[in-house]
DNA sequence: ATCATTGGGAAGTCGA
DNA sequence: CTCGACTTCCCAATGA
């Protein structure tokens, strides 16, 4: 992203960003330093040049194609990123183009053998996507931190809508809710900041990216995440979250915080170099 | 007081 | 038929 881009953005962003911008800034050259995550799909090497000037679509969404029988046929990974340009929400309504002809329809997506997106993998896979910081970007990328844009959180709502095929529009707010659902399984947990989420660090690392933890096959409602002896339950380099892998932990921690007031999450989440404590910033 | 956000219960849907 | 993973609806609490 170009300095011009950088400029727009602050632009774009309302005042929920304000509040922490350098925040955003910070994630914004993040973003620019992670063009290089999907080198093998060349994807946005060629985004540019396949993408037409629909300003107002979204959730266009390509997928590879994989044959019937050929081992494991779909793993979100492998799907490419969605076609779709930044729609212009200060100009108008959302207007949501219709699937093209490889869109795959509900059943095709969930064919035989096929696994079901989930919402945190569609989640990692937007905060990847730069056509997507508009509604959702890292707060910090190493501790999986992140968050939504107040002014399009609905547009990545109704991409995850239409990704599922829902019947009904998908809205933050419901999207919201099965994110708290996560917060039972530990997959995601709520920060104590505005529309601020983590994802576990186990997953982070399963997804692809992240602070390396001892890993684990997905973790169910049944059997929460467990790392005892994990460097994460006695040492938090990224003290803020990583406090624990074990959501349980987590949440102690969580709770730690909250008794010492709003704490500055910038300062805690960039400061990587040398275990902190939580800051309060009052 | 209003609005946005958060949190959770409960029932329903759908694919595996 | 069961189960997991949402989805949908609803309502209450909280904070700006």
């Amino acid at each position: 992203m170009d300095f011009d881009g950088l400029k727009r953005m602050e632009g774009s962003l309302d005042s929920d960003i304000n509040q922490d911008f350098q925040d955003a800034i910070d994630v914004i050259q993040r973003h620019s330093n992670i063009l290089y995550y999907d080198t093998e799909n060349k994807y946005y090497e060629t985004l540019e040049s396949q993408q037409p000037p629909l300003a107002h679509s979204i959730a266009c969404f390509q997928f590879t194609t994989l044959p019937e029988g050929s081992g494991p046929t779909y793993e979100w990974s492998d799907a490419s990123p969605w076609n779709h340009s930044t729609p212009d929400v200060s100009t108008g309504p959302l207007i949501c183009a219709e699937p093209p002809p490889f869109y795959p329809s509900l059943s095709q997506r969930s064919g035989k053998g096929r696994k079901k997106l989930r919402l945190y993998e569609y989640l990692y896979e937007a905060l990847h996507d730069a056509n997507m910081v508009d509604s959702i970007q890292w707060t910090d990328s190493s501790s999986g931190v992140f968050h939504f844009i107040s002014k399009n959180k609905e547009k990545l709502a109704e991409c995850w809508g239409q990704r599922k095929g829902n019947r009904k529009t998908m809205t933050y707010q419901k999207m919201a809710r099965a994110l708290r659902n996560y917060s039972r399984t530990g997959e995601i947990v709520k920060v104590r900041r505005k529309l601020t989420y983590q994802f576990n660090p186990a997953i982070l690392q399963r997804l692809g990216g992240g602070p390396t933890v001892g890993l684990g096959s997905r973790p169910s409602a049944r059997e929460p995440m467990q790392q005892s002896g994990s460097p994460y339950t006695s040492m938090p380099t990224t003290p803020a979250y990583y406090g624990a892998a074990a959501p349980n932990e987590w949440h102690s921690w969580y709770g730690q915080c909250s008794y010492q007031g709003e704490y500055d999450l910038t300062t805690v989440l960039t400061a990587s170099e040398s275990p902190k404590t939580c800051i309060p910033t009052q």
